[in-house]
DNA sequence: GCTCCTGTTGCTAC
DNA sequence: GGTAGCAACAGGAG
């Protein structure tokens, strides 16, 4: 559930609270979940002091003072949670413990979250990043024939868009979600690029007006249409579903369909 | 018309 | 609700 407004707080509140501290020892509960041996993470990580803990994408990005980084993809149902050692009683996803006490934990009910080491790093542009021109996200869309959500959502193009948000933004650059992406004209494209930026910065600051110390997600109620608890948008149209594979896309006819 | 090839969509398991 | 993987399907080239 997290998406990246989320992810931007839990970094910011958990680099404060980590930064500088030595991790002593990890737990892994699942093979699955890690891209090494759990062998090779102890030796890279154990005894390594965390330089600092940022977003990246959908990811969170641990890295350590010997040049040593741990991603953690929450996935759709990872969560994150910071406790004292003496309250780890359950095999977490992974238990991160660091000197002094604090335990950085992930819960996870489908047991979805991945953890890397050293993964490759992407060149594809951060939704908020400086790369994440107009001219850049021209080009993706160019000859393009999917339909714009699944290409917003396509984290090889732009990382860090999810569905709420998809939904969000499609809805304040007023364009349907069903448009096949290479239909759309640049006025539209140019508007899309800034509306990424704009509803995900804007979400950022909410989330911050609501609470300070967060490092777990919850149904925000500012979402606008990704919103179950939402009949009608700020203008007054009815919002609509459409469900595929379990995932529900939220929009209103307010949104020009480009095919 | 048909077959091969490719890209896209839909669905499932993690 | 995120991703990989794969089956099903659609459309174009030959």
């Amino acid at each position: 559930m997290p998406e990246l407004p989320d992810l931007e707080i839990f970094a910011e509140n958990l680099d404060k609270r980590f930064r500088n501290k030595v991790l002593e020892q990890v737990e892994i509960k699942l093979a699955k979940s890690l891209n090494v041996a759990l062998a090779e993470l102890k030796v890279n990580l154990e005894g390594q002091e965390l330089k600092s803990l940022t977003r990246n994408g959908l990811a969170i990005s641990l890295q350590f003072k010997n040049h040593a980084v741990l991603t953690v993809d929450l996935m759709s149902s990872g969560k994150i949670n910071v406790l004292r050692s003496s309250d780890v009683t359950a095999v977490n996803l992974i238990n991160l413990y660091f000197k002094g006490g604090d335990v950085l934990a992930v819960t996870d009910p489908k047991d979805l979250s991945v953890f890397k080491l050293n993964p490759i790093q992407a060149t594809v542009p951060d939704a908020l990043s400086k790369e994440m021109t107009f001219e850049y996200l021209s080009s993706m869309l160019l000859d393009n024939k999917k339909q714009i959500k699944k290409v917003l959502l396509d984290q090889k193009i732009i990382r860090g868009i999810g569905h709420a948000y998809a939904d969000e933004i499609l809805w304040y650059a007023e364009i349907s979600p069903f448009s096949i992406a290479g239909k759309i004209p640049a006025n539209q494209i140019k508007k899309l690029q800034k509306t990424i930026k704009y509803v995900l910065l804007d979400a950022i600051k909410q989330i911050k007006k609501l609470s300070t110390e967060q490092v777990a997600a919850e149904m925000h109620d500012f979402l606008l249409i990704h919103n179950p608890g939402k009949e009608k948008s700020p203008t007054g149209r009815v919002i609509k579903t459409r469900s595929k594979a379990g995932m529900m896309t939220y929009y209103t006819d307010e949104q020009v369909l480009w095919s």
